[in-house]
DNA sequence: TCTGGGGTCCTAGGACCC
DNA sequence: TCTGGGGTCCTAGGACCC
């Protein structure tokens, strides 16, 4: 593949249209971070879990450091299945009575998610200054937009060795390497948590090259090299593709992303539906989305897993604290939200949601919690081994305070920011119709016309109070 | 996989309106 | 009244992602 790298040699692309974009992925980020401020577990199995403190056998693993996964322990495990198959004690005999168990040697260790936010604030911050568009996707990973920065030029530049080369298909350097390796290399440094990074001319090519060679990773694929790279690649490695999809894709003898890209698209949509052709383009590199940045939530929920129980008062005290702290959340971020819905998973795990729309966005969380009742009260009687409650149909534009904590770019103090902007209801004065009027919604008891002064009553304008029917 | 928690997007059917 | 067809909104479920 001579000469690949070169400008203006692809051959199978619009010459100048070619991006250069970094997928940055985090590895095993959590468990990083507790290495970060707990040195004694570099080089150990770290498992980083959630529900399990309280003795519970419901906590999950939420990261094993890649040590951990050496053990067999898996992401979304059970913390005791997983504790299991760590060694009782390093270098000990793990049948050793005496061992001390993983919890006490420290290598479980619960979930803090402050803390990983605020490293994760220092790596936004390397990548906001690295690049002119960021796209985070998550608390641990990101696109970047970096084609005004490098390009896909070969490494005129003898200075820098390159003392392990980047694996991928690349063979020639590219400025574009040299720079992702800056990247990595400032995260490391100023974050002091490891990353791996794919470099493509697109995201979703990105996205694989990312997962390539993790952890630690560094993959390149420049714009002549994208379909080769994809081609041998099993199909759930293309993202979009979990276990259904692979099933879908196997019984009709598509096994690599070579095969899927190969493949009729008509036949794919006959299959798959929208997702068909939308695949197939992903499997052969062609993914022409625009690196964004993230926009605002859609919906905030919360849920938690109980041991099965048909006890009422048990639900509905469950879902009470959740409502509650949905609707804070809400209030927080300065959202209004006009869908209210439940969910309720019962053994073994059939997942049921309801919603109710309202005629116009509240922040109101005794609404919150009258309406999740009230769909809980369709699941009386039924075990649920999970509950949880959403808001969705979010509105942001009413709320004047919108400098939400963790939104906004550039709010450099994060910490605490979130409780202040929790003031009350968004809007003001004005008491219009009674939001009870329209509680109907509610089985009985419907009585209080209570002074119940609710943000939907505040909020001028629009706030209709003569709703019909959503009962 | 006896499956944690927080999200996104897509689909399908029904209600309702014109 | 037997009959369109289109558009939008709503709900529920499913697949997927980290």
């Amino acid at each position: 593949m001579a000469g690949g790298t070169l400008p203006g040699t692809d051959a199978d692309d619009d010459a100048g249209s070619d991006r250069v974009v970094f997928h940055v992925d985090m590895d095993c980020f959590y468990a990083s971070c507790e290495r970060l401020r707990r040195p004694d577990l570099v080089g150990e199995p770290v498992v980083v879990g959630m529900g399990y403190e309280a003795g519970e056998t419901i906590g999950a693993v939420a990261t094993a450091s890649y040590e951990a996964r050496a053990f067999g322990v898996e992401s979304a495990m059970p913390i005791s299945e997983a504790l299991d198959l760590l060694p009782r004690r390093a270098d000990a005999d793990p049948d050793d009575p005496d061992a001390p168990d993983p919890v006490d040697a420290g290598r479980y260790v619960p979930v803090d998610l402050d803390f990983y936010k605020e490293v994760a604030s220092d790596v936004k911050a390397v990548l906001r200054d690295c690049a002119d568009v960021v796209r985070e996707v998550s608390i641990d990973e990101a696109y970047l937009d970096v084609t005004d920065r490098t390009a896909w030029d070969a490494a005129g530049d003898p200075d820098d060795p390159p003392p392990s080369a980047a694996s991928g298909p690349a063979a020639a350097r590219t400025l574009a390497e040299g720079y992702a390796r800056h990247v990595k290399q400032r995260i490391e440094r100023e974050a002091g948590v490891p990353a791996s990074v794919g470099v493509a001319p697109n995201m979703s090519t990105a996205k694989v090259a990312s997962d390539a060679d993790k952890p630690d990773g560094l993959v390149v694929v420049p714009p002549g090299e994208v379909a080769p790279f994809l081609a041998s690649l099993p199909t759930a490695d293309i993202h979009g593709v979990g276990p259904v999809t692979e099933r879908t894709l196997a019984e009709m003898g598509i096994e690599t992303a070579g095969d899927l890209a190969a493949a009729d698209p008509d036949r794919l949509a006959e299959e798959l539906g929208e997702r068909g052709p939308d695949l197939h383009r992903r499997a052969r590199g062609d993914d022409d989305r625009a690196v964004t940045p993230t926009g605002l939530p859609k919906s905030l929920s919360r849920e938690s897993s109980l041991s099965a129980t048909a006890d009422e008062e048990t639900k509905r005290e469950t879902v009470r604290a959740l409502a509650a702290d949905v609707a804070r959340r809400a209030r927080e971020r300065g959202c209004l939200y006009r869908t209210i819905g439940i969910k309720a998973v019962e053994p073994p795990y059939e997942v049921n949601t309801r919603a109710r729309s309202l005629p116009g966005p509240v922040d109101d969380p005794d609404l919150v919690e009258s309406v999740a009742l009230d769909l809980l009260d369709e699941f009386a009687g039924d075990r649920v081994r999970k509950l949880g409650v959403r808001v969705s149909k979010l509105d942001f534009a009413e709320s004047d305070q919108a400098t939400l904590g963790g939104f906004e770019p550039g709010d450099g103090a994060r910490e605490g920011r979130d409780a202040e902007s929790g003031r009350g209801a968004v809007g003001t004065g004005g008491d219009g119709g009674k939001l009870t009027d329209w509680i109907g919604g509610e089985p009985t008891g419907a009585e209080s016309d209570e002074d119940d002064e609710t943000a939907a009553d505040r909020r001028t304008g629009d706030g209709q109070a003569s709703l019909g029917d959503w009962s």
